[in-house]
DNA sequence: GTCCAGACAC
């Protein structure tokens, strides 16, 4: 007896260790006694013994008591299990309230356990818990303070912190945390020199503040002067290396921390493991497991889970599943989340999918994998749609990461309604936006045509960066507004942001467009180190503005070696000014750096047929049927009622196919009425049975402007989205389109618009 | 006998 007092005293050191406390616990037949449960599932805390393990436990005790529930609500905290704290502690009172005699009542323990599960819904607990009086308690006190200090509002915290009469160093410690999470740097630095004793845990959380805001100078200064460190220091400095992106500088630390003695904990091994992954090096990842297993070291869920992800982010999505695998019950939440989002980014969406159903208890992170998977491969609607699931679900609330994913699928579909409605959720359901969720609505806005809104959301912003800036010039850019694009480039720099290479490229597209050719020269000399994106961009400016001979003469200038795009423009260029040999000259080289792009061999052709070379235009038709290459189909879409219908070429899915095709019909007699006869100089029409209609064909833009126009009343404006060129048979059924309805008419046709108005298009050099 | 403050994984 004397002897299992002393086990549980001292404590077990591993899981094996645990069960063959257990099993004398059986052989002295005590384990049906509180005490003892109590004792083992304190244990199991502390070795990380699976859930089902205690859970067992817990129910060998016929009538848990205040000691077996508060330790198993520490258990399932431990684990991240918030759910099961929650169900426990509702479990205690309901025991408590059938019968009060029974020794369940919570208490000043158990509060601070649950207030730490609930995160920030413990803001509910606040009242109830100050009606049972618990909150003078100081570990209560904290807590609830700590939950203000973490989740907000910190105001709130600091004026509970102003009150406690006689402060804890753990008072202190959480007030200054939650400076620092709030961003409160000088506040944080003021609070730890008025602090009257700093413990080891003062200094720690100086170190992880400077580090998650960069200044590893001062990081590194907190941790040299900390008085005494422990492993939790350690950690802390190296993660903040880790997370600045200092891998050499964590690893000399990491040698150093084994030099001076102090043995790494799961902690340290995580925050290494991740670091190999994010430099994406497998074989530093490897000669690191042989170190693992040369300390025996034993791989918790949490060493595992880094594993996997590390697996998965150099690209042995195997390794990770086998692993993922072989945790078997000791999986958690985060270990599926892992292997999901493993699956999303390496495009396998089926077995991403899989997995989230499979899941035993999904959190807002796995609703966010998935979305983001679908968003990212080019699965808009399906994002949409599982949002949609996702808030009708109520098992996890949509944070700031969902409602990106959500507004980047309704800007590549071009959803602008939707988008509206998307705003309208963030609003009403209180979700904060950080400078990267003001972006993304920038970006949304822009991708929807709707620059009002865009510019609108970046003058509300609170703080701008590079990236917002970014936003809104490529979508001016997008729209050919040229002048807003260079004002927009020198408020950046009067602002003080750098602009970066995607800025210039923006920038010198803007100014190609809107045949600022001046300007464009100008900002592309101030590139200290121009990339080929760059020299793309001014060939296709020199070459729009019939500067052919200068455009031909800065390819051959390059410094580096000329990708794909560069000789697009080129060609591009040769196809506007009708150039034959420089169109030649470039289709020659994009020929052998993408074969299988159509659209090259398109261009090539219609500068062949812009000068009446047929025999060309044959031969190059020719060519591409011996190389197999297929001209690509593009499809549109237009937004109704909160859907995106699509059509493709010769379509007759959509419900109202029938209707849209006789009204089709009618608008075609009605344009030829007036005079309009099919340009004849469109060519490659054949090489789709479709396209050998007149005017009136049934092309993707047309169906999308002719169901959003006239079969339904879409307003004075309708968008279509097309993400490939549209034809040019197309462009001009467009414009005569608006002109005979007078009604406006956005199309997004590989991410430029084109404005209708009565006939009349926006862009200047697009035919 | 239990509870609070600092580090890590998606």
């Amino acid at each position: 007896m004397s002897r299992l007092s002393t086990i549980a005293s001292n404590g077990v050191s591993d899981f094996s260790q645990l069960r063959q406390f257990h099993a004398q616990i059986i052989h002295h037949s005590l384990h049906h006694h509180n005490y003892w449960i109590a004792a083992l599932i304190a244990q199991c805390t502390r070795v990380r013994a699976p859930p089902a393990y205690a859970r067992l436990l817990f129910e060998s005790s016929r009538r848990p008591n205040v000691f077996v529930f508060t330790n198993m609500l520490k258990f399932h905290s431990q684990w991240g299990a918030h759910q099961d704290v929650i169900s426990l502690f509702l479990q205690m009172q309901r025991h408590h309230h059938d019968d009060v005699d029974l020794d369940v009542k919570p208490d000043a323990f158990v509060y601070p356990i649950l207030i730490k599960s609930a995160g920030k819904a413990a803001v509910s607990l606040h009242a109830h818990i100050l009606k049972l009086g618990h909150a003078c308690d100081r570990y209560v006190r904290n807590a609830i303070m700590d939950m203000y200090a973490k989740y907000g509002p910190i105001e709130l915290a600091r004026e509970l912190f102003d009150e406690i009469p006689d402060r804890t160093a753990a008072d202190w410690n959480s007030i200054v945390s939650g400076n620092w999470k709030w961003g409160h740097e000088a506040e944080a630095c003021r609070l730890f020199d008025l602090m009257p004793e700093k413990n080891v845990i003062s200094w720690t959380a100086m170190v992880s503040g400077y580090s998650k805001h960069g200044d590893m100078m001062n990081a590194r200064k907190f941790f040299e002067e900390m008085p005494e460190k422990t492993v939790v220091s350690w950690n802390a400095m190296l993660s903040g290396y880790v997370q600045n992106g200092f891998m050499e500088e964590a690893l000399r630390l990491f040698r150093n921390m084994v030099d001076v003695g102090i043995q790494p904990d799961e902690t340290t091994w995580v925050t290494i493991i991740s670091s190999c992954s994010a430099r994406g090096d497998p074989r530093l990842a490897e000669s690191l497991l042989g170190s693992l297993d040369q300390r025996q070291i034993r791989l918790n869920v949490f060493v595992k889970t880094a594993l996997l992800d590390m697996y998965a982010k150099c690209g042995s999505i195997g390794t990770a599943r086998r692993i993922f695998d072989e945790m078997g019950t000791y999986r958690n939440p985060v270990s599926w989340n892992a292997m999901i989002s493993a699956y999303t980014k390496n495009g396998d969406l089926v077995s991403a999918r899989e997995l989230f159903s499979e899941m035993p208890e999904r959190n807002v992170v796995s609703w966010n994998s998935m979305i983001a998977g679908y968003a990212q491969n080019g699965h808009s609607s399906i994002a949409i749609e599982l949002f949609k699931q996702m808030i009708t679900n109520e098992d996890s609330k949509p944070d700031e990461v969902t409602m990106v994913s959500v507004i980047s699928a309704c800007g590549h579909l071009g959803a602008l309604e939707l988008g509206k409605w998307v705003v309208n959720f963030i609003t009403q359901n209180q979700i904060n936006l950080s400078i990267s969720g003001y972006n993304s609505l920038i970006s949304m806005y822009s991708r929807c045509g709707s620059m009002e809104d865009a510019k609108r959301i970046f003058q509300q912003m609170p703080e701008r960066d590079v990236v917002s800036y970014n936003s809104l010039i490529t979508g001016f850019a997008a729209h050919g507004h040229g002048t807003e694009v260079v004002n927009l480039f020198f408020k950046m720099k009067d602002e003080g942001i750098e602009p970066d290479r995607i800025t210039f490229i923006g920038v010198l597209t803007a100014c190609s467009h809107a045949g600022l050719s001046e300007k464009g020269l100008q900002i592309f000399y101030s590139i200290r180190s121009p990339e080929v994106d760059h020299y793309a961009c001014m060939v296709d400016l020199l070459g729009r503005a019939g500067k052919l001979e200068k455009a031909k003469k800065l390819v051959d200038m390059m410094p580096m070696k000329p990708h794909a795009g560069v000789f697009g423009a080129l060609l591009n260029s040769s196809c506007i000014h009708k150039r034959v040999d420089l169109g030649e000259f470039a289709a020659d080289k994009l020929f052998e750096l993408e074969p299988e792009n159509s659209g090259n061999y398109v261009l090539l052709s219609n500068i062949y047929a812009s000068v009446g070379r047929w025999e060309d235009v044959e031969k190059v038709r020719e060519t591409m049927r011996t190389r197999g290459v297929k001209k690509t189909t593009g499809c549109s879409w237009v937004e109704f009622g909160g859907k995106v219908h699509q059509f493709i070429v010769g379509d007759w899915s959509h419900e109202r196919s029938r209707e849209i095709y006789q009204i089709l019909e009618e608008v075609g007699k009605k344009m030829r009425a007036a005079g309009y006869v099919a340009d004849k100089s469109c060519v490659l029409r054949d090489i789709e049975e479709e396209e050998k209609e007149e005017m009136v064909g049934t092309h993707s833009e047309k169906l999308a402007v002719v169901f959003g126009l006239l079969v339904f009343d879409v307003g004075a404006t309708v968008r279509v989205v097309k993400n490939l060129r549209i034809c040019r048979d197309c462009h001009v059924a467009i414009k005569i389109i608006s002109k005979l309805e007078r009604r406006e008419i956005i199309v997004r046709d590989n991410n430029r618009f084109h404005c209708f108005k009565d006939g009349v298009c926006s862009c200047r050099d697009y035919w």
